[in-house]
DNA sequence: TAAAAAAGGTGGTAGAAAGTGGTAATTCGT
DNA sequence: ACGAATTACCACTTTCTACCACCTTTTTTA
């Protein structure tokens, strides 16, 4: 990968035509990958996520091995993929939110993304917040288990 | 490890564009890292976390093994991450707080930098007196369930 | 069905805001 | 009082925002 893990929060805001600037924090971190392309797809949460193709293709790859005429695998394959598009920065470093993407994510005029494991989430900053004012329920078992050596539990 | 264990509790100032410079007593500690990267995040409590980056690393080589198709893995991730951030010190030695986590911590004008175990915990004098003054917890007895081998207590 | 109108998308830019770098002035400890 | 450390500024650069102009596609209407 030519970009290093991707880090940081950034707060910005959509212009009229729903375009957001990526912010220089982020483009110094996706170095040449700038000029690359992005996909886009709806978070497993209401939010929206973008991947530098790159991991987008690794991330995918296991779903493409997937059975398609299992039932349930063509489901959840038909639910990952949904609206899941292809983009580009513009000549500005600018990204155009498919509208129904920003709609399904309740996002307007303020975003707010947040960079982690090679991927950038977008969330409204409203859903956001929820998210983060309260700690996961399990936290601090996950916690334990992630970080306090108890490898047996964790899923992996 | 090219740095020792940090030590300290420093009182600093942010000047007008929420930059503070680092002590000269943790400049020291930090050694040949000076130069280095640090990662800034969200603490637990109600405070920020400054880690060298090799700490960083430490830590969250682990997150990044998730797999994150698994729900729990994915809140733990994200609320791990959020809001982490790569800084530098200038050449003045100074650190720019990213706006959003200062807000988080309340930090405005003057903060409390305290370390301990490789990292530099970033208080608002507010918050940072609260926790140190409700510390309802008999310190002896939390010594020692956490250091005197009364395992099954310690880990909550 | 064609023309007109509206909506959606692309590209660019000026002014404002935020970030960066430097240094003079002040404080602090010895 | 002196040097080191810290704080408070100022000047400059980069980034961000809010537009406008134009092109393309879709919808409306005569």
């Amino acid at each position: 990968m030519s970009f290093k893990q991707l880090l940081g929060e950034y707060e910005v805001r959509l212009d009229g035509k729903g375009r957001f600037r990526m912010p220089s924090g982020l483009l110094t971190q996706l170095g040449d990958w700038q000029r690359g392309n992005f996909v886009i797809n709806r978070g497993f949460e209401k939010c929206l996520v973008l991947y530098p193709e790159p991991v987008w293709n690794e991330i995918t790859s296991e779903i493409n091995e997937l059975n398609l005429y299992n039932k349930k695998n063509r489901g959840f394959a038909r639910y990952f993929f949904r609206g899941a598009s292809e983009v580009t920065l513009d000549s500005a470093d600018r990204i155009l939110l498919p509208k129904r993407l920003a709609e399904y994510a309740s996002i307007d005029k303020d975003m707010i993304l947040t960079a982690y494991s090679g991927r950038i989430e977008m969330w409204s900053p409203v859903e956001y917040d929820k998210w983060m004012e309260e700690e996961p329920v399990d936290f601090s078992d996950l916690a334990d288990e992630v970080l306090g050596g108890n490898k047996e539990k964790a899923a992996e």
